[in-house]
RNA sequence: GGGGCCGUAGCUCAAUUGGUUAGAGUACCGGACUGUCGAUCCGGUGGUUGGGGGUUCGAGUCCCCUCGGCCUCGCCA
């Protein structure tokens, strides 16, 4: 070892000690007759002294020394001089009186300082990720996300889990997110995919008897990026047989609270609440509502359909929509410069036809250009039923109960946000459960699965499979923490039988269904039993507990948004003899 | 594929309506200083204003194209 303790340890009891010590130089502050040198490494920093009376060897080693070198440093622990403690850092009461000294590795002027108050933009962050991962930040991001692994694997080796790992390499599916493909050398022509999450393998594992299978996986999916979201991704994937979807939920709520209490010091009640993913769309416009806060959807549209303003009356003739929130006090902050941004808003970012508005004066009265067209007794029910008072700003979206869910929670979530009305210290965990099992896709008008086309109905709805696809809920529940979807799964299905009918919904054939999940359709004859799962997205749990606000910060080496890595340069171009092996060619875009 | 924000010294930013030699803080280099810890003080180096084209007497500023980063809709569970 190059050193006898790390810079983060020594305290008043390693007075009088000798010790090396091996570190980053952090700062240099020279006063001529000697200098303070702060070393810093991921346990913390240590101050070292060179004073008049250091050996010559030392003060001639040290004047070498710059920011971001590499340097051992040999010397006392002695008492800091009466008035000279630091108690910013855990090593404040002592330094290290230098004796001797070695710059074990050199370095230019970096683009930027890990210790640097002001954070560089993050394509230069990305750039040089190894001076980015030195940042005190990163580095407590990084062991937080090292505890919740840890934790994890704790919790489900203590309840019977095996952990299983399951192929890379493996089918393409047409189902679900875009494949990353990689090309076969000895089978021309044809491809491997990587796994979007290793869902049919665990379900294979059911079937196999591994009633409890848990692994911490990595997932690819080639899709768009979000600040939420990276092509790869990793998630704890887990199965279990025998169970139905309260067990499935009583599990990981087990696991969040103790993920919560170990690592937050939170103490959070079980079981977590829960609500239907109907509900959720009514009272919040979305599947994952961020429930730190209140500001529910209204339904006004029987109001509307009792006006003559043409907006709110010819919607709700139409059978659609006028439902509204309450930004309460947002009536002075939102000029109506900012309330026609929110207009353009709701319209570009959700097809929204408009944004009708009511700001509550003093006298408590609705002001709004549109208030002409009410009558005071719809007036008084509207505002008795948003529960508005003086100095509060109402909105209302009058349109489809799709583009209203869409609109209204974006709209709750810049005012929620804007107004402060929660706590960023605040963790929230709630379940939505019975999804439904599709959606219809207006495109190609067919049905498409909503989570994937394993997932069971819920028996009560097993009729409607049949009658009313699109009213048949599944037993699916997701895990919503803040307002994301930490995590989502399913009690699948198990009989092949049910599982041939929704293929078959899915618009596959029987033979379709052979050729891509053939396989699966055998393993399930064999003696499946009932299981399900669920998956979440360790790197939004992570970026959650640690109260940050993007994926990458939690990510060691992220991709941007257009799917790079700024330090190794990939994607790349490859040599034409490795293209030549696998037997492609690139056709060049023409333009 | 669509919408938006951004790109000026190594870094973070400023630069009036299009107008003199593009500034500040910090970093870096040199000097001074015996207790600092965001050290302080003095001095200095440092610019293809992301790139290309255009309008203009004159462009960091206006227009077009392009490269890159971020946010977002679509996409994704």
């Amino acid at each position: 070892m190059l050193r006898t303790h790390n810079c983060g340890e020594l305290n008043k009891d390693h007075i009088g000690q000798t010790v090396t010590l091996c570190g980053w130089v952090d700062t240099i502050r020279d006063f001529g007759q000697g200098q303070f040198i702060d070393l810093r490494d991921r346990y913390g920093r240590t101050q070292v002294t060179i004073g008049p009376n250091s050996p010559d060897e030392v003060k001639q080693v040290v004047g070498q020394f710059h920011r971001e070198c590499v340097v051992q440093v040999t010397g006392i622990v002695s008492a800091r001089p009466e008035g000279q403690q630091n108690e910013k850092i855990a090593t404040g009461d002592i330094e290290i009186e230098a004796q001797q000294a070695v710059l074990l590795n050199s370095c230019p002027n970096p683009p930027f300082l890990p210790s640097q108050a002001e954070l560089p933009n993050e394509d230069l962050r990305l750039k040089y990720r190894y001076l980015d991962l030195r940042r005190k930040e990163m580095q407590e991001t990084l062991a937080l996300r090292s505890r919740v692994t840890k934790g994890i694997r704790d919790y489900f080796e203590a309840n019977q889990f095996v952990d299983i790992e399951t192929p890379i390499l493996g089918r393409s599916t047409p189902e679900g997110a875009r494949d990353y493909l990689v090309p076969s050398r000895v089978h021309h022509g044809e491809f491997y995919a990587l796994p979007q999450s290793p869902q049919i393998y665990k379900q294979i594992m059911m079937i196999a008897g591994y009633d409890r299978y848990v692994q911490i996986a990595r997932c690819f999916r080639d899709e768009d990026l979000r600040a939420d979201r990276q092509p790869e991704f990793t998630q704890l994937d887990m199965e279990m047989s025998f169970v139905d979807a309260d067990d499935v939920m009583g599990m990981i709520d087990g696991l969040m609270k103790k993920l919560a209490h170990d690592l937050l010091g939170i103490d959070i009640e079980l079981p977590l609440p829960r609500m239907t993913y109907h509900e959720a769309m009514t009272r919040f416009g979305h599947d994952a509502p961020d429930l730190r806060f209140g500001m529910e959807i209204v339904d006004c549209t029987d109001l509307a359909a009792q006006t003559e303003f043409r907006v709110f009356r010819g919607v709700a003739d139409a059978g659609q929509f006028v439902r509204g929130i309450n930004a309460v006090g947002a009536a002075s902050l939102f000029s109506r410069k900012r309330i026609d941004e929110l207009t353009t808003y709701v319209q570009e970012d959700f097809s929204a036809k408009g944004l009708a508005w009511f700001k509550v004066n003093d006298e408590g009265e609705l002001a709004s250009p549109i208030a002409k067209n009410f009558e005071a007794a719809i007036l008084e029910e509207i505002k008795s039923r948003m529960d508005a008072k003086p100095g509060d700003l109402l909105l209302f979206i009058a349109d489809s109960w799709d583009v209203s869910c869409k609109a209204l929670n974006g709209l709750r979530k810049k005012m929620g946000a804007e107004l402060e009305l929660y706590d960023d210290q605040q963790m929230h965990f709630s379940w939505v459960v019975e999804f439904p099992m599709f959606d219809h896709d207006e495109e190609e008008d067919r049905w498409v699965a909503k989570h994937h086309p394993f997932t069971a109905p819920l028996e009560s709805d097993l009729e409607q499979l049949e009658t009313d696809p699109g009213q048949a809920r599944a037993q699916a529940y997701d895990l919503v923490i803040n307002g994301y979807e930490a995590g989502g799964g399913t009690i699948r299905i198990h009989d092949s039988g049910i599982q041939q009918q929704v293929f078959g919904l899915l618009g596959m054939d029987e033979q379709q269904a052979r050729e891509r999940f053939g396989f699966l359709l055998d393993a399930l004859k064999f003696g499946a039993p009932p299981h399900g799962g669920i998956a979440l997205g360790i790197d939004r749990v992570v970026m959650l507990f640690a109260g940050l606000d993007n994926i990458r910060d939690c990510i060691t080496f992220p991709k941007t948004q257009r799917a790079t890595d700024l330090m190794t340069q990939a994607p790349s171009g490859v040599d034409e003899t490795q293209l030549d092996e696998l037997a492609i060619s690139v056709i060049q875009p023409e333009d």
